[in-house]
DNA sequence: CGTAGTTACTTGCTCAGTCAAGTCAATCCT
DNA sequence: AGGATTGACTTGACTGAGCAAGTAACTACG
C-alpha cells in the first residue's frame, strides 16, 4: 500500500513528521561531528577509523576491510587515512600475504588520541539520544531506523555502497 | 538521569539502536540526495531552496530569509544561489525597500523545474519512510525526531545556525 | 612462460562547503 | 550633517569528497 491510497488525512500529519525527520537529519550529525571537532579535532569519518583500528587485532585493518566497516568509498578513505598519517596516529605498510592489499595500523599515539576522544563522544551520544528518550522510544526508534534502512536498500537500483 | 545511572543491562540494546540510528543517519540522506541528483540534476540543498522560493509570494524571498528556512550559512545559500542562477532557474536583484536586502526571484524555467522534482521526491520519501513504518511508528518518529532536536538544542554551548 | 585481466589501492581534477575578510547600504549618535 | 557602527550579503583561500584515470601486485589461461 503506497501513501496515495491512504486517507487523506495523514498527509498533514506525515508532513509535520517529514519536517521534524528532516530536521533531526540535520542536526544531529551536525552536532556530533561538531562535539568531536571541537574536544578532538576528528571529523566523525576519521574517529570511526580511529576506533576500527583500536578495537582491531593488532590495531591493523586492510584498507578494503575500513572502508567497508566505515561504509565509504575506498577512494575517500585513502585520503583519510593519509591525513591520519600525517599526524602520526596510523601507518601504513604493505601486506606481506599479498601485496595488493595495503595494512592500515594504529600507532600508540593514535590509540591514545582515540581512546581519549571515545568518553567524550560516546556521553554526547547519550544526552543527545538517549537521555532525550524513554527506553520505549529508543526501542522503537531502532526498529523505526531498522524499516527505514531496509526500505532504502529495497529501492529498486539503489544501492547503498 | 543520565545514562550512567541505568541499569548495565541496557548498554548492548542501546548500542545496538545507535548502531541501527548511525546507518540510518548515512544512508536516508545520500538515499534521498541520490534520487534528486538522478533525476532532477539537484542537491537536496538546491531542491529545497527552488522549493521554498516556488511556495513564496512572487516567488520570491530575501537571501537571508532563505537561509533561515533551509538552515545554511549565508555564505553556502550563496553559492548555491549563484549556480542556480547560472542555470536560469534563480535571479537576484536588490531589495527596493532596503539596499542592503537581496532578494532571490525564481524564473519560470525555475518554476518549472522545481515542480517537475517535486513529485519524484515526495515519491520516494513515501518508499523510504511512510510506507516502511505503521502509522503509530510514523507518529512515534515525529515526537522520537523533536525530542532529539531539543536535546540538541539544549546541549551546553552548542547551537545549531 | 608470457600476456591479458582483475584487484586494491592512489591521485589529479573539479566541485561544494566553511571561515574570514571584504563591500556596500542603511542607521545611529552626537 | 557626517563619521562610526551594524547588517546583509559576497568572495578568496582552503579543505574534504567524488569520479575517473592511473599504477602496481597478483592470477588465469593458452
Amino acid at each position: 500500500m503506497t501513501r496515495a491510497d491512504r486517507p487523506t488525512e495523514l498527509d498533514d500529519e506525515a508532513l509535520e513528521t517529514w519536517s521534524a525527520l528532516a530536521t533531526m537529519l540535520e542536526w544531529l550529525p551536525a552536532a556530533l561531528d561538531a562535539q568531536l571537532q571541537r574536544d578532538s579535532g576528528l571529523t566523525h569519518f576519521e574517529y570511526g577509523i580511529l576506533f576500527a583500528l583500536l578495537k582491531a587485532p593488532d590495531r591493523t585493518l586492510r584498507m578494503s576491510t575500513l572502508a567497508s566497516y566505515s561504509n565509504s568509498s575506498l577512494s575517500r578513505l585513502s585520503r583519510a587515512v593519509s591525513r591520519l598519517e600525517r599526524k602520526g596516529w596510523v601507518e601504513r605498510s604493505p601486506d606481506p600475504a599479498d601485496g595488493r592489499y595495503t595494512l592500515a595500523t594504529l600507532t600508540d599515539d593514535g590509540a591514545t588520541h582515540a581512546s581519549e576522544a571515545t568518553p567524550g563522544h560516546a556521553q554526547m551520544v547519550d544526552a543527545v539520544v538517549f537521555d532525550a528518550l524513554t527506553a520505549a522510544q529508543a526501542k522503537q526508534l531502532r526498529q523505526i531506523s531498522r524499516r527505514i534502512t531496509a526500505a532504502i536498500r529495497d529501492e529498486s537500483g539503489w544501492r547503498p555502497q
